[in-house]
DNA sequence: CATATCTGCAACTGATGAGTTGCACATCAA
DNA sequence: TTGATGTGCAACTCATCAGTTGCAGATATG
């Protein structure tokens, strides 16, 4: 099960153009037509991405009026990470301490901010 | 520079023949024939996703007279958690540690640190 | 040497996905 | 109400990729 998020969430961060636009949503919250102001591609195209990283559940749509502002959910990462511990986490030290940090539930108290 | 890393990971990631393949080395290293009996796909389209994993930095050939052997390498695996730390963490606690987990050398006896 | 097995390369098919255009519906403003 | 802007749905093109088959080269075994 967690598998068939991490699964999603592989096939949804593939897409360098995805990788993009989750990027500038990080930084900032935006709609699609504002995203489609700032990447060489349609309205259509980056509400097709948008779909797909929600269906991911990276997304989340948060409607006002007739705009539909997109924000990031990062919790289906975790389940990405924990994949890839199991895989590589026998090997690489590094990895295996990862997947012990993700089983711990602290809520970061150790939030700095990367900007 | 990271970021392409990342894409290649993501990239290879992203099939779940792939990740199946991957699961299967990591628990024994494998030639592509054996692994094309134990999976219902020819060993050619094996050997193209061993290639696909190769480039992405994920597995290394070994050489033995005819056969090649694939074994995991998951160092390239950082580089994606570190991406997904980048895009995340900021909401999300436990990503955040994870970056700085990633950045310690401590508890590497196999892996370096990443470039 | 002769045969069987493993690997690698090339060409082909089918499906999936990224991106486009066009149009209909909804909502804000004048 | 009328016009303008944002969103959603559908159909289409084009490229990429997973998977196949066929064949040639390399290596182990008889």
């Amino acid at each position: 099960m967690t598998e068939d998020q991490a699964g999603a969430v592989f096939g949804a961060l593939a897409d360098p153009m995805r990788r993009r636009l989750l990027t500038a949503i990080s930084e900032h919250p935006s709609t699609a037509t504002e995203l489609a102001t700032a990447f060489p591609i349609s309205r259509q195209a980056v509400a097709k991405h948008l779909n797909s990283l929600s269906e991911a559940g990276l997304l989340d749509r948060e409607k006002a009026g007739r705009d539909v502002r997109y924000h990031v959910t990062p919790a289906p990462l975790s389940s990405a990470v924990t994949w890839m511990a199991e895989v590589g986490g026998q090997w690489d030290g590094r990895l295996a301490r990862l997947a012990g940090a993700l089983s711990e539930p602290g809520a970061g108290q150790r939030g700095e901010m990367p900007r």
